[in-house]
DNA sequence: TTTCTTGCAAAAGCTTTGCACACCG
DNA sequence: CGGTGTGCAAAGCTTTTGCAAGAAA
């Protein structure tokens, strides 16, 4: 686990490496989002940023996410909420979700069994596998109860 | 597995239990639809549609669709390719996605090993399974020597 | 007739882009 | 300075919605 200096660093990195410059904004807003542990939306993530410097745009945002996740310190997730998310990134570390189709909470887990299947799967379509997406859309605990 | 006589059934008797009519412009576009094996955009759709009654537009297709959807005939999905893909439902059975970076392809499969593993760590979490997205990214066959 | 459906166009949402100005190195 | 980055507003895309006219039951 990075903590977020070491991901200010990589980060810092990777703008070089592109003769990209760092900007004001580009620190603010990379802060922000590497002090949230799991997902935030675009949105959530200017709010933050903008308390810190209230001119920032939408778009700066925007376009700092896809550095962040070009750089590999960010994934984009798609929970068919109708935006989407951006998670930290802890060393590139593939894993799965739970989504709660009523309160959206989101939880993490990682499995060996279906790793090893997914490689079992691709050796059989003679497939190279890059990236994957596994999600499971239930009721959690709680809301489980109720409903 | 349904033939599309079965289907056409199915859906008319949907229509009928919610009040709803059969009209000309549905019955073009749920046909079409039920000729396709397995995706399909809402445009490509909507271009079959026209070809037998060319003043079909986009907004029935999308509202067909989404009763197809809610009669349980079609499934939503959604590859990062900025569309939704509509996918030919068989029996609601839950099936991955083997999809290609380069080419696009999307190829289907069942594994008994991950709907094991699956169940077992909803069972771990508490969580009730409603459905689950599963996907391999990465590169077929074909691209795989070129890549 | 009465109610549902359609087609068109406009509106919604999210995301990207063009451009003039500001800023980094 | 020269080239990047930013903010704003406008544009792009897909999808949804309002409404008057048309079709089904």
């Amino acid at each position: 686990m990075q903590n977020v200096q070491d991901k200010l660093l990589i980060f810092e990195d990777f703008l070089k490496k592109r003769q990209l410059r760092r900007s004001r904004q580009r620190t603010i807003i990379m802060e922000e989002f590497f002090k949230n542990d799991h997902h935030i939306s675009v949105e959530q993530l200017l709010l933050r940023s903008r308390k810190r410097d209230a001119r920032i745009g939408f778009a700066t945002v925007y376009r700092t996410l896809k550095l962040l996740v070009a750089s590999g310190l960010a994934h984009e997730r798609d929970f068919n909420t109708g935006r989407k998310l951006y998670e930290n990134a802890e060393l590139g570390e593939n894993h799965d979700h739970l989504v709660c189709l009523k309160c959206g909470a989101v939880k993490e887990f990682r499995s060996h069994d279906i790793n090893a299947a997914q490689s079992s799967i691709a050796k059989s379509h003679d497939f190279k596998i890059v990236s994957y997406r596994h999600e499971l859309y239930g009721f959690c605990k709680s809301c489980k109860k109720i409903n």
